[in-house]
DNA sequence: AGCACGCCGACT
DNA sequence: GTCGGCGTGCTC
């Protein structure tokens, strides 16, 4: 017997079978799906076996040993890989490896381990043991087992000698049982609530998709409960004996949702998020395998997750960009959904406040269904928003919050309400200039200013990481005229607390949640009211849910509006209605105010109004008239070298080659060079293909990947965008 | 990915 | 003369 092994490496030159010839004594054990270890060239590797072959005309070495007793890559799987290859040109082993838990991945150094829990079990009948000892803590032992036949070894530690000498005289053996690591902190049962007439009419339409591989459009503003809805419809997938597959973005996941969804179906779930040691997540993992829960809820990740007869697919909070893997493979939860959806021939369910243009675009085109739930389910209205003009503050010298945000912030504190403030800045000071002879700090590696960090008290490259201490006097000319301008989290923090001495402060941000479970204990005590007012980054601006926030203040609005991106208009839409949302959840009508040089900007003034639609249309105008998506199709390919000049002729290279090549309905751009031109030196240039239909670009782009491999010295990266 | 093979420069 | 730099190429 033969197999063909794909090999874990995620190299692409080695991105091919193998064929190996299977001992006899191992034939028993062949499946395909289960990982072998073989001997590939000089060392001893880890491989899928993707095929069985009755013979082979090869000269195959022999497999040395089949690691699994099941397969870990179900048939589902396998296909899914190969589908992910083909969409993101990555190497299948990428593919495969991005599907599994870490825990089953080759091993270097530290192996990660099921857990077993040693339990105590009766060898002889409970009476009968009763009768045979008359020592008193040897019978206290024995009580245990009063309606149980087993228990924790752990429960009977206090007489552990007596344990010891029950072993002995075989009244009691241990047995070994694998254990699952990770509990749900929750013990509270909850119900599901009955739905609004206005939830009740959404629920409807869903319903109905069930079966079908159909994509829901579930447009529900802040508070309008779309998980209640999520809810019922699980609830309906596991009456049918069907499961669900629920993926929320990687910041929203820590402990509220999880706790919600435990209360209403406790048992049956299982998680897989980053907050998961590697431990957990294998545990959780197998459990999904062995088909001992129904519901999944996770992050980008668990799209993978090897659930069977999947009922539905929801991904909540659609418009994340978090469900877009940035490393190989490049691929996007929402794809493999897709694929799962046509497999499992069931509904996907796509639930946002601002779904991005693309999915709006499909639904008004009835690609997918439209589902509104546009009124908040408690009754309460939209907060309420106003916009500052910041020209006018700086000139009244009140250049970090106006005067109107410094007015708001004193009377929530006096009502004893809370804060939130967005500044989508880390650090302290953004530019470090010597006023004497115009010297700026800079990045040796990387094409950036540095930022002061306060803390710390270092200059630091916010690509690459590089950090310096922070120097008294300018390097260059030596005199002590260094001035710090720019406005960082940091910075703001001191102002805060030099304005608002009694106030209690936090700051939250990368540098400020960098140890494991900072950022849940900095949630958690501004939910027990333990602060007064919270400022940070965009991480403070998503799916949390603060009752006695209301007020939310927004910094600069204008930073996310300057990126030179085409989506900055839609980010900032995004960004600024989440964190309008996280004011007056329950009980106060919420106040937001949002700072800006540039009062008038439309993307501005719909997020004031909350129209969502008015935004859309606008947006869509602009996208169609510079031919972005959703009315285009985007390839970006992007060309690195620590060399500049060959990174500048391979990439016209590609460029000429590319114009021969494709269509002529298609637009290509550049090369220019990048956004992040140089980052850890290595110079960045860009090519953009703009496609509408275009048969050829695939294959043509695969030709050039291909070709990419033989160089050495200019790496080409090649993704795709819709 | 790793590891050998191979072809050039700085040494005991 | 040899040691060792890492560019190149292969692994069923």
């Amino acid at each position: 017997m033969y197999i063909e092994v794909l090999i874990e490496i995620k190299n692409k030159h080695v991105d091919k079978t193998f064929t190996y010839m299977v001992p006899s004594n191992l034939v028993m054990e062949i499946e395909i799906g289960k990982r072998v270890l073989v001997p590939f060239g000089h060392q001893t590797l880890e491989g899928y076996i993707t095929n069985i072959l009755p013979s082979s005309s090869i000269d195959s070495r022999e497999i040395l040993e089949v690691i699994d007793s099941e397969p870990v890559l179900t048939n589902e799987m396998l296909e899914i890989g190969v589908f992910l290859k083909e969409k993101t040109l990555s190497s299948l082993s990428a593919c495969y490896s991005v599907m599994l838990p870490r825990a089953l991945k080759a091993k270097k150094g530290t192996e990660i381990k099921k857990k077993l829990e040693t339990y105590l079990v009766l060898m002889i009948p409970l009476e009968a043991a009763l009768k045979k000892c008359k020592n008193e803590s040897q019978r206290k032992v024995l009580e245990l087992f009063f309606n149980r036949d087993k228990i924790l070894k752990k429960e009977a530690t206090i007489i552990s000698s007596s344990v010891k000498t029950l072993i002995k005289n075989e009244i009691l053996k241990e047995v070994f049982e694998e254990a699952y690591r990770y509990k749900i902190a929750s013990h509270l049962k909850g119900e599901l609530k009955k739905l609004t007439s206005l939830q009740q009419e959404a629920y409807q339409k869903i319903y109905q998709g069930f079966y079908k591989e159909r994509v829901f459009l579930l447009h529900g503003v802040t508070g309008s409960g779309k998980t209640e809805i999520y809810f019922h419809l699980i609830k309906d997938c596991l009456n049918m004996g069907k499961s669900a597959l629920v993926l929320v973005p990687e910041i929203s996941i820590t402990s509220q949702l999880v706790h919600r969804f435990s209360e209403i179906f406790p048992e049956n779930i299982a998680v897989l998020h980053s907050n998961l040691s590697d431990g957990e997540k294998y545990d959780e993992w197998r459990k999904i395998s062995r088909g001992e829960v129904n519901i999944v809820i996770g992050a980008r990740s668990a799209i993978f997750a090897p659930l069977q007869n999947i009922g539905i697919i929801i991904m909540d909070e659609e418009h994340s960009d978090s469900y877009k893997q940035e490393s190989n493979p490049k691929y996007h939860a929402l794809d493999v959904a897709k694929k799962r959806s046509e497999i499992h021939h069931c509904p996907i369910l796509l639930g946002s406040a601002t779904p991005t243009l693309s999915s709006m675009a499909r639904a008004l085109k009835q690609v997918y269904t439209y589902v509104p739930l546009l009124e908040r389910a408690n009754g309460k209205v939209l907060p309420t928003c106003e916009i500052v003009d910041m020209t006018e503050e700086v000139a009244q010298r009140h250049p970090i919050l106006s005067r109107e945000l410094e007015c708001r912030i004193i009377e929530k504190l006096n009502k004893k309400e809370q804060v939130l403030l967005l500044l989508n800045r880390r650090g302290h000071s953004t530019t470090i200039t010597c006023s004497n002879c115009g010297f700026t700090y800079r990045c040796p590696h990387c094409d950036i200013s540095l930022t002061y960090h306060k803390s710390s008290n270092t200059n630091r490259c916010h690509y690459c990481g590089y950090t310096v201490f922070k120097e008294e006097t300018c390097p260059k000319c030596k005199e002590d005229s260094l001035n710090y301008y720019g406005l960082g989290t940091e910075k703001l923090e001191d102002y805060l607390n030099e304005i608002f001495p009694t106030a209690k402060i936090v700051r939250m941000d990368r540098d400020s949640t960098s140890n494991k479970g900072s950022y849940e204990k900095i949630i958690q005590d501004f939910s027990m009211h333990k602060y007064d007012i919270m400022l940070g980054t965009q991480m403070i601006s998503k799916g949390l849910d603060f009752p006695l926030v209301s007020l939310v203040g927004i910094l600069n609005a204008d930073a996310s509006l300057n990126i030179p991106e085409f989506k900055s208009n839609e980010k900032t839409f995004d960004l600024l209605c989440q964190a309008s949302g996280r004011a007056g959840r329950k009980s106060t009508t919420g106040e937001v105010i949002i700072q800006t040089f540039y009062p008038n900007n439309f993307v501005l003034n719909c997020v004031k109004n909350q129209d969502y639609f008015k935004f859309y249309k606008f947006e869509m105008n602009i996208r169609k008239t510079l031919k972005y998506p959703p009315f285009y199709y985007l390839v970006h390919l992007s060309i690195k070298s620590k060399d500049y000049e060959l990174a500048k002729m391979e990439s016209l290279k590609i460029k000429k080659y590319l114009s021969s090549q494709i269509d002529s309905e298609s637009i290509i751009l550049g090369p220019t060079t990048a956004n992040m031109f140089l980052v850890n030196k290595v110079y960045h240039f860009e090519i953009l293909i703009k496609y509408r239909f275009d048969k050829k670009l695939l294959k043509v782009l695969k030709e050039l990947d291909e070709q990419f491999l033989i160089y050495k010295n200019v790496t080409l990266d090649i993704e795709f965008e819709e």
